[in-house]
DNA sequence: CCAAAAGTGTTTCAGCTACACCCATGA
DNA sequence: TCATGGGTGTAGCTGAAACACTTTTGG
């Protein structure tokens, strides 16, 4: 009992990012990874963590996120905590806790590119450290439900956006295509969204009205943790 | 980040009992609590738990369990880690990871009862220690979910049972009537619970089929997480 | 004018809800 | 035979899916 595990904080970062801004291709979503330079599991990709500090869970994964994209997250949640004994082949009992985070299209764009991380797609990994293979498993797994039954799709886009923009995030994500005409009304239905006055132009057609992210609704039902703050035992 | 911080395993047991096995009462979803005797919250009641030993997460919750209730859980899934700092009155740094677990009504009846361990309702509790009583809420708010989407209600049952009573279960769960013709349909429909040969007879109407779960089909939809075994940093 | 995407209208279908009705048993 | 819950049938409503159609732009 004395002898207590080290506690770490871990995050999947998902965000959608282009290959080559000048093709038309449609963006990846993708994760940033870290190359590990020493054991275990030298030069494999691993998730961006680190040990817990004199900090909030959710500040941790907050950190960990700015030390590898240099970003805030639009969207933060704790996933799962990982804590078998005998994980870690060098025997050190680690207690991970994963958080999954959403950050924005347009500020990825403008992230400062650090040493050792390369955000790679996440339906195409290599074999990763851990079992962090399973891991970016759960929380594709979580993002996917989420984005069909929640109302986050918009935390992997700026501010204002097209509901084309939106209903291609959601084909991104859910793997499949949606009818444009079904998914405005589900859309504009359940209020998750608001128009703006503006309108984006610029394609050989009809412009496209902006919208915006609503705040008066919640994103997600998250039960009733807000901020869980105080617990024990 | 030497200061590596305690690491605890608390969980909220769900059971269904009736205060007056001789009353037609319906049960009461209700759960053990332990007593506290000492600071912090001396004098409060908590949910069982304990330190983290040389053992799986999953298998500290089944220990606590087993030590409160001398039960096994029908079904027990991980539930939320609580971490914040300064969330003990006393100082110390403790991360708590939460599992929620059912157990079977008949198991209830013969398990022995505990010093200081006390079953209490779960939709009328006291205030408890530390912050469990928004443990307990996101607890109840969780299996509310599982119930309706999932396939866990029998977990709450014994080993066969009639549809009036996996209903019933459904009823206190989620606190409204359901229609028997259409829950019974639903029931069936999805294949979570095969027919036996028994019949159940004893009331004054007509005698119920009884009901098995079935085992060929997954509980709930836990996502790639079927055993978490390995993970880190 | 044509191509392309924005946006609207409409039909169809599946599933759920409500509720009427028959069945089998104990008293 | 009556009361009670077990179990079946079915009409109606609602929302999602499919798809035809109109609108507005750039070229």
């Amino acid at each position: 009992m004395g002898e207590s595990p080290e506690v770490a904080v871990s995050t999947v970062i998902f965000a959608l990012r282009n290959e080559d801004p000048r093709s038309a291709e449609p963006p990846t979503l993708s994760l940033p990874l870290v190359f590990r330079t020493r054991e275990p599991f030298d030069g494999r990709w691993a998730l961006p963590g680190g040990p817990l500090g004199d900090e909030t869970l959710q500040d941790a994964a907050r950190r960990t996120l700015a030390a590898t994209t240099g970003l805030e997250p639009a969207y933060l949640e704790q996933m799962y905590t990982f804590g078998d004994p005998g994980r870690s082949p060098d025997g050190r009992r680690v207690v991970s806790v994963v958080y999954w985070a959403l950050v924005r299209a347009d500020e990825v764009a403008h992230a400062r590119p650090q040493q050792n991380v390369r955000w790679l797609a996440a339906d195409d990994l290599p074999t990763l450290a851990f079992d962090h293979n399973l891991v970016v498993e759960y929380a594709l797994w979580r993002l996917r439900n989420k984005v069909s039954y929640g109302r986050i799709a918009h935390a992997l886009l700026g501010e204002t956006f097209t509901l084309r923009e939106l209903r291609e995030v959601h084909e991104i994500v859910r793997q499949k295509r949606l009818d444009p005409a079904n998914f405005r009304r589900q859309v504009e239905a359940d209020g998750a969204v608001v128009p703006t006055s503006e309108m984006r132009t610029g394609g050989a057609h009809r412009p496209a009205r902006l919208y915006r992210y609503n705040t008066e609704v919640e994103p997600v039902d998250l039960g009733p943790i807000a901020q869980p703050t105080r617990s024990d035992t």
